[in-house]
DNA sequence: AAACTATGTTTGACACGTCGAACTTTATCG
DNA sequence: CGATAAAGTTCGACGTGTCAAACATAGTTT
């Protein structure tokens, strides 16, 4: 079985945005994927021409643009590992928003089939109310080495070598094995 | 406050290299890093002018290469966002340590500073046996829409258009932005 | 239909990261 | 020491993704 080339992350941004965009208004253009992917209209016809030879989408000239059924498929994966990071940040980890979205953007291109899966689970769990992790998490007790929230500021870090334990044992939602 | 560039994925890899290098065998030379990057020792010298110029490393011609402290730093801080994905992942999800380190090597360049605070602390939260999700995660009990381990073999994902639901709605936050 | 405006395409240029091959230095060995 | 090997650099080339500007087409107006 010929495995596919891997898409680069920017075609699978485009498929998305595609995607989107079908969903929105029925159809996309060319100006409407330049405008969602924040980048010139001369772009997206030269990238179009490629998903077009990977059979992703479908553009007669200064025509609409689609996706066939394999971009179809393609995006629908992006999309779903892009909610599925991006609930993974908000519900479990109680990030804003805004921050997940783009966190969630750039790692959509990043993850593993297996782990998607696995992060949905986790997600599941979170919604079902069968673990709630927030208040632990964003609690104000600090950890040992806990401390890059300026990290990229200027790309130092300040993290310590240390940066395990030290969590006072208030033990709540379900743990089943204590290793410590 | 001027915020500095951001660097690529690939110089971050460099930098992160070159500390892992130094760190084993005290020393680093341009072909220990084409070895651990895989890639062509003309390519690190070309890459390795440009971190110069950036003031990251230091590099006399035909020489040893070593990270400056402001390099160093920013390795470090790519090592801690490194081993904080792949302990969650480890950790948390439960993932196989080959398949995590993979992940967690592609997702270091995407992870936010708050994201990596939060998976850090609920790393640690697992550590200290607060909180144990291994079992239900990897549980046989499949949910809705999960469904996508062959996912990336193709660039075809099996996912239904209805991922979500069956899970009591608990939130709402979804239909905020429609361009990610 | 002619003009004008929206939209889309092409072209030439560029930065990045990469390669392979030719060349240069440095190191080592006989 | 001088020859040879190992390491490093440079050079020319390439694919990707991007832009701006010139050009082409389609769609509306009048």
């Amino acid at each position: 079985m010929h495995r596919k080339e891997q898409l680069s992350p920017t075609h699978e941004m485009y498929l998305k945005v595609l995607y989107r965009l079908g969903q929105q208004n029925d159809v996309a253009r060319v100006r409407d994927m330049a405008k969602g992917l924040g980048v010139n209209p001369g772009t997206v016809s030269a990238v179009l021409k490629k998903l077009e030879q990977a059979a992703l989408v479908h553009h007669d000239r200064y025509g609409i643009v689609a996706l066939t059924s394999s971009g179809t498929a393609v995006a629908e994966c992006v999309i779903r590992r892009f909610e599925t990071i991006k609930a993974l940040l908000t519900e479990v980890l109680g990030m804003d928003v805004e921050t997940a979205e783009v966190d969630a953007c750039m790692m959509e291109h990043a993850v593993s089939p297996e782990t998607v899966n696995r992060m949905e689970r986790l997600v599941g769990l979170v919604q079902v109310g069968q673990v709630d992790l927030t208040a632990l998490i964003t609690s104000p007790i600090r950890m040992k080495g806990n401390r890059c929230s300026t990290c990229e500021m200027d790309n130092v870090c300040q993290a310590e070598t240390e940066i395990k334990s030290e969590v006072p044992p208030k033990r709540t939602t379900l743990s089943k094995s204590q290793r410590n």
